[in-house]
DNA sequence: GGTATAATATTGACACGTCAACTATTGATA
DNA sequence: TATCAATAGTTGACGTGTCAATATTATACC
């Protein structure tokens, strides 16, 4: 009954999102937003489309994620001032903050995840999930394998 | 930047509910009802508990679920005729058609995500994933290890 | 039997994801 | 320059998940 690796993805995957729960709760983030944040701290100011590319998110769930964090004063939008009018997305120092703790949360998570896992299955763990991810976007993006 | 194993996670997850997508509005199906109807097809009737216990998802996501796939009368919610009178869910035959459709459609993503995979690997895959859901699952239940 | 307690299901409020429609701005081209 | 097409962002509607509050129904106990 359970041996579809769909369960068996999602049992995972949502397992992790149970057990951080209240580190979600108490630093006031959403359950998408800090995977936002983390973005912005490491790679500085950047649009939003760049934000649903890399997370393959629909633009319209990031906007409203990033008005939600706005308001809890983690990011700002911000209006490049050399010459475009688009706005930019910028972490806050309050945000930075939340993400330094929330990183220290996720990295606990992944480490009661992978309890009992050598680091030889740790990798190939990791190459498994990065093939079936590849898998299927080759799928959606090559329709032209083009032989010639 | 996209070593977590969250990440790894979230894209092999959401690629295939991507991939998935076209198949999920043809046959009538939001996302996460073909896993109800599955479940009630091979169980046979249950009460909603049963299945908000098995699918570790919230009983409200699960009422709103079978509402919704009992407007489109893919599942009955009926009384146990015999003496008690919580309702037990069912599967209609238009139900048992759509989902036997669905098991094709997914099957098939299953067969894409896993393309390249040998036996072994696939065994090794499940097996990470099972043990990955087990850590957690282990970490929530059991906080009395009691070594009594 | 009658009452207290527990379990079940539903509903409301919110967050996240989808798609689709709309606005506004950028950029390219006539 | 003026127009037109492409891109970015927002908003609306809907489905799925969370938690919290509310009936309603079972069960247990006196």
């Amino acid at each position: 009954m359970e041996r579809s690796f769909h369960m068996l993805l999602f049992r995972a995957f949502h397992a992790r999102r149970s057990y951080l729960g209240p580190s979600l709760k108490e630093l006031g983030f959403g359950s998408g937003q800090p995977k936002l944040v983390d973005y912005l701290d490491r790679r500085g100011p950047c649009r939003q489309r760049e934000l649903s590319d890399y997370f393959e998110v629909d633009p319209a769930a990031v906007s409203r994620m990033l008005s939600s964090l706005e308001k809890r004063g983690y990011v700002v939008r911000r209006v490049d001032g050399a010459r475009r009018r688009r706005d930019l997305v910028e972490v806050t120092p309050a945000g930075r903050e939340a993400v330094a703790r929330w990183r220290l949360r996720s990295q606990e998570a992944e480490d009661v995840m992978l309890r009992g896992f050598t680091e030889e299955e740790r990798a190939r763990f990791a190459q498994y999930l990065a093939r079936a991810y590849e898998n299927f976007r080759a799928e959606r993006g090559g329709d032209r394998p083009c032989t010639s």
